[in-house]
DNA sequence: GTCTATATCGGGATAGAC
DNA sequence: GTCTATCCCGATATAGAC
């Protein structure tokens, strides 16, 4: 018994989150998760309460996985020719496999900031250490000139972009073939990694940022 | 009469536009588009017959307004420097202006791929010949590195992240103030255009790409 | 053209049997 | 826990008076 409910929950969070980020909060209907779900319509009111309730839970799960994933890299001992790799290869990889995340993501914070606040603020990570973390792993000549923040705009820009314009680039550049557009981001995470290498210039990859050392 | 006429369908595109691009097809509300241009809702369905209709003359819109500007700059006579300069700064500018405008963009060509390719079949444009055009603006040693896609994608990407992630970063970075963070946009538009200056290197700004001078 | 009143329907939510 | 049946409201859309 206790195992059948369990596995539905499963079924639910799973339906219900690929149809979120399909479609959305106001997009996704309720019907569609039950059918993906292959349960009954109100059985998702049973195990959570509201579609908004619902929602939330699906959220917060996403944003978890996202942020930290941030946080784990700038906070791990590495150079940043190293953060940088793991960093690109890490959100390549995600939006690959899940490519309407980005969107999703984008279009849900700008639908409730109040949300977003709610879950930074309940995160133990400080973004403002973060950053002055970051900045320790950069070489003293660009430290000087980059803020962090435009650091972190541009390497997460660069990353995002095709993932969340692929409707429109896949189309406009790739005859809209999946698997062409699929090719191109495979090979981007490659062509960023060494291309940022090279703007930051590959004789930090012997220095260690830490004064124990 | 027809005056009249004239000034409520401006009124009533004026007020889906702003109500679309906050909360998107599925968002929106008829009646807080009639509230805000101050009319009845029932007239809103005698100027443009369903919701549908409505939404896709503000979608067209507004796809006119952001792409020809990137063709035009293409296009126009100007050395790689200032393309990227009046690029960004144009997308900038126009984004700091309509913050709601990059999420509410990506969030539909998800969801309506196909408009979007009628739209862009229907465009003179040659989006591969653009290009091109780009190709033969920038230096040599560049050229050969650089995919005209990568170099486009990173240009977009770096501009646009500030602003549809802003939710985000204004957050964790500039404690939730809307001025502080419009001070970093701002001061953001130099940043990027020095910075890709340096890139591509500042030789490029006496050379013409064209034979014919 | 613009309004009021109303129809219609989709979809989230609840009651209750099993 | 899971289903069927039903409620009920919100939202788009239409009819018709002025």
């Amino acid at each position: 018994m206790n195992e059948l409910k369990i596995e539905t929950e499963q079924k639910i969070i799973k339906a219900a989150r690929e149809v979120f980020i399909e479609k959305g909060l106001q997009g996704a209907r309720m019907q569609e998760i039950a059918d993906k779900a292959g349960i009954n319509k109100s059985l998702l009111h049973y195990y959570y309460r509201s579609k908004d309730k619902m929602f939330d839970a699906v959220f917060q799960d996403i944003i978890k996985e996202l942020l930290p994933a941030f946080s784990k890299m700038v906070n791990a001992e590495m150079t940043i020719t190293e953060l940088l790799e793991s960093f690109v290869k890490f959100y390549n990889e995600f939006f690959q496999k899940n490519p309407y995340l980005p969107q999703f993501f984008f279009h849900e914070i700008w639908q409730h900031p109040d949300k977003l606040a709610d879950f930074i603020k309940s995160q133990p990570v400080n973004p403002k250490d973060l950053a002055d973390k970051m900045k320790t792993k950069l070489p003293p000549l660009i430290e000087s000139e980059y803020l962090p923040q435009h650091m972190i705009a541009n390497v997460l820009g660069m990353t995002l972009f095709p993932h969340i314009a692929r409707p429109l680039f896949q189309r406009l550049f790739f005859n809209n073939s999946k698997e062409e557009y699929n090719l191109f981001l495979s090979e981007r995470t490659n062509f960023l990694v060494t291309m940022m290498s090279g703007v930051i210039g590959d004789d930090d990859m012997n220095e260690n940022p830490n004064d124990d050392f």
